[in-house]
DNA sequence: GGCGAATTGAGAGATTTTCTCATTTAAGGA
DNA sequence: TCCTTAAATGAGAAAATCTCTCAATTCGCC
């Protein structure tokens, strides 16, 4: 079973499934425990790992169907690196972006949103209506930015 | 064989192709001819059909070392949708972003960059050192916003 | 504690991507 | 124009990734 005590993530993530009437399983719990430990952004295989060591034989299904669910929730972000991999991280919902690492794939939120100041009139002056947005930062976090270099 | 005049783009490719001692072979220019006569982007298996209706029995093989050639290059660019779907598009290289449209998939590079007004310094006093970014619209283009509200 | 519906596990199945190697072809030089 | 040579391709096998099905389990509520 999972630890005893909670983190803070996971009893978030207890009440957004609440809210939608999802239940709280020790599975789901578990992947958000597992991507917040980690402190950084997870393959699906990594995640799957993680939680089989804590539960035990989880199947791999579960780990995508969890994902989703959380992805749709906005509990749980895809992120695609330009390799051309991809992970997921856990991240608060609404409006937030990120900084990923290269070297760790580390997840980091920033403050602020280039596109809040950013004049979208030109833009839709073309006939475009935007409906979202999506601004990532990639490069080196501290601890890898002084070995890189 | 590719008709018997180049677009833009299918020339803009044999530059690049040639700069960096590639060749220009019949299949890397019509993935650029299909790219850019659809005016969207498009997924691996689009690409196939479309450059198997031009050249016929291209491999699938060729189309995926294709794409991940000229987008090393810059050419082509990948682009990731909110419903986990992706596909590839026609892009000079450079600096520039997208606007996506959620219904027809089509692709517009959008003039200015949000990030370049923005203010990186409380961002990198963390550390992180910024080596790239990227940014993108989602929403509906002209046509298809008509239709769909 | 019991009930009903949501969720899971396991593995088969589908899809997507990569790999290998013999064959073909582009590009520069004679 | 023809030759040479290395780059690129085709075909299909193989690997990796993702989805589906359905019986069994478990959560949340009474």
């Amino acid at each position: 079973m999972l630890k005893d005590f909670e983190c803070m993530e996971e009893s978030y993530a207890k009440e957004v499934l609440r809210q939608r009437g999802l239940r709280s399983t020790s599975q789901r719990l578990a992947v958000i425990h597992v991507l917040h430990e980690s402190g950084r952004s997870l393959s699906v295989g990594e995640i799957h790992e993680g939680v089989r060591g804590i539960l035990g034989g989880t199947g791999l299904a579960t780990i995508y169907r969890t994902l989703e669910t959380f992805e749709s929730l906005g509990v749980v972000r895809r992120l695609h690196f330009p390799d051309g991999e991809s992970g997921y991280a856990f991240s608060r919902a609404g409006h937030a972006h990120h900084m990923v690492c290269l070297t760790c794939r580390g997840v980091f939120d920033f403050p602020g949103c280039p596109v809040e100041s950013f004049d979208l009139a030109p833009l839709e002056r073309t006939g475009f209506r935007v409906e979202d947005h999506s601004v990532q930062f990639f490069g080196r976090c501290g601890g890898c930015g002084e070995v890189a270099r």
